[in-house]
DNA sequence: TTGTAAGCGTTATCAG
DNA sequence: CTGATAACGCTTACAA
């Protein structure tokens, strides 16, 4: 069991012959202690291995110094499973928290949980970070709600006209707009698109935005029959992509809003005997770990996870410190890889 | 700015009309208070969006209702950079920490830092999680101390006799065996390996152990002339498979100790012309989710991630309710895939 | 069944 | 520069 003689500033004070605020304040180097008394009570604290109870410190500061992380996914139902996309930011998100001195809480939630009271109502965190994919028409009101309530949280997501919150996210525009000039660029003219169009998800719909754009520019009209929908797993974009297949309708390539559905698609693709890049070229989105090391490597819209997470962290911080701050879109970067080949 | 208003138990007692214990009696449906005082408080509390001040009550309960998970690499630089074995294993954990009612803190740390005394010291978490690779003898020392003063917590690693501390890991040698003996049973005889054997990693030495029992079960002699050192990364794999390369000794397939070290060694024998798995075959070990990717798809040894995060999360709660628990090794599986093809 | 009183370990305030 | 005192919001004795 635990040593139970955990020591408080009150030992240490005795210890010390001095008081106990004195000692409070010679631990945080406060410049009313006398460099005298100060290093004395520091010497004794470490020789007691003394740590400051947080729980303590946090009651009487009415603050916790520490942020929480919160996950969801809509999806299906492996509770386990994490989006990789996710993932790849809570390596940076845990690196930026830890150099703005903050403790990480984490937490993986399914969309229909009620996640908005949790964390910064009871006062286990002082700001939150959202991530997720589900229905944004659902999720935006519970964002409402928890503005309204003046809490501190940013999400990864869209950002919007006249949305409640603060949002940090990627230029979906551009980074459909990149994927589908590198497309249109290469030659190809019946270019389908794999991703979910309806109001639930307006990051993928961004995308779809930057895709026209990408079309217009090059004077390339729209063919409507090519698009099909899918929301954000491999099982999507290979449904998709069979629905595409058998609706025998001509294209040299896909546009796909997410590298998992991509994978999925190259699936499909392979099951019916076509071969990527030589009969039809695949563009991703995310450029997960895995978009690299898939065969053929897959061409794919970048974002910057890295950036990101400091973004996101840098944001939360500045809201706990009652500074404004606004939503902002990050740039994003395409990755040319073997999936797409060079049909000059 | 957060609405300041924050309700207190004292507040609903007002609005009741009772006492402050009994507030907090009822909303922890305490039989001792009656149906109807409970019922009542419990309406109000509700109508405030009451949350009870874990700061508050952590401090007075001495307990703080969370586990804390500490990563630690101790390789090179990107500080972003989470091993992905790690990361599957981070689903499970928080599944498994969120069903046993416990709050996860997360924190990734270089091993030079000084992660004994951070969390259960401060009182942050009741119980702690480590994951990580780095040197075994030099983590250990500091297992024993965390041990000495008592602490609740868990390891990730090798299951060694007279350690300090709980370990939980993977039954190494049985992978190590599976993977060798299906190259044997496929007929190789050279059959390379790729890992530190080093008492830095005790983990990775009983994986070897695995294949020297397998050599021994077929009759085989090991060809020490075949073994190099690579610790876990990719970059890893690809030098010490270059190494083995140029060593001029006549092999035919290939086992590493990791996943990442197998990619980057495909990589050194692609980069040499030679093809997997024809002229050579390949076995890694972990299971990440690139290994089902990858052309060829990477034979390797599966580590149950799922039921590893479960097993880690009860056994620190054990822990923490003061029972006591053994170390446990977990079974391991071979996933048979294109990069050992049938060379029977 | 309910109320009273005390205390968890820290830090802010104010007086010396 | 230092010390006494109070307070953060909750829960556990104990008393009624």
């Amino acid at each position: 069991m635990k040593d139970k003689n955990k020591p408080t500033s009150l030992d240490i004070a005795h210890l010390a012959g001095v008081s106990q605020p004195t000692v409070s304040r010679a631990l945080r180097d406060s410049p009313l202690v006398s460099k005298e008394t100060r290093l004395k009570v520091q010497e004794i604290a470490r020789d007691l291995n003394y740590k400051v109870d947080v729980n303590a410190r946090n009651l009487r500061a009415q603050s916790t110094n520490t942020i929480a992380l919160l996950i969801f996914e809509d999806d299906d139902g492996d509770a386990a499973f994490i989006n990789p996309f996710f993932l790849s930011l809570l390596g940076s998100i845990t690196r930026a928290c830890a150099s703005a001195g903050y403790d990480l809480l984490f937490s993986f939630q399914q969309l229909s949980q009620d996640w908005n009271a949790e964390y910064e109502d009871a006062n286990k965190a002082d700001g939150l970070i959202f991530l997720g994919y589900g229905d944004y028409t659902n999720y935006i009101k519970r964002i409402a709600k928890l503005d309204a309530q003046g809490a501190h949280f940013v999400t990864w997501g869209p950002v919007i006209k006249n949305q409640p919150g603060l949002f940090i996210g990627c230029d979906n525009v551009q980074g459909g707009f990149l994927a589908a000039d590198h497309l249109l660029k290469a030659g190809h003219r019946r270019i389908a698109f794999l991703g979910d169009l309806s109001e639930k998800n307006p990051e993928l719909e961004k995308r779809y935005q930057g895709y026209l754009k990408a079309h217009k520019e090059h004077g390339v009209a729209i063919s409507k029959e090519l698009i099909f929908s899918a929301t954000s797993g491999e099982e999507q974009g290979y449904k998709a992509a069979l629905n595409l297949l058998s609706s025998q309708h001509q294209f040299t390539a896909i546009a796909c809003t997410s590298d998992l559905i991509a994978i999925g698609a190259i699936k499909a693709l392979r099951a019916s005997n076509l071969r990527v890049p030589s009969d039809v070229a695949v563009v991703g989105f995310d450029d997960i770990p895995i978009a690299e090391h898939i065969s053929p490597s897959l061409t794919t819209v970048q974002q910057d996870t890295y950036e990101a997470g400091k973004v996101l962290v840098d944001s939360v911080v500045s809201l706990i410190k009652g500074q404004s701050v606004n939503s902002k879109l990050l740039p994003t970067r395409l990755m040319v890889r073997e999936s797409c080949g060079t049909k000059k």
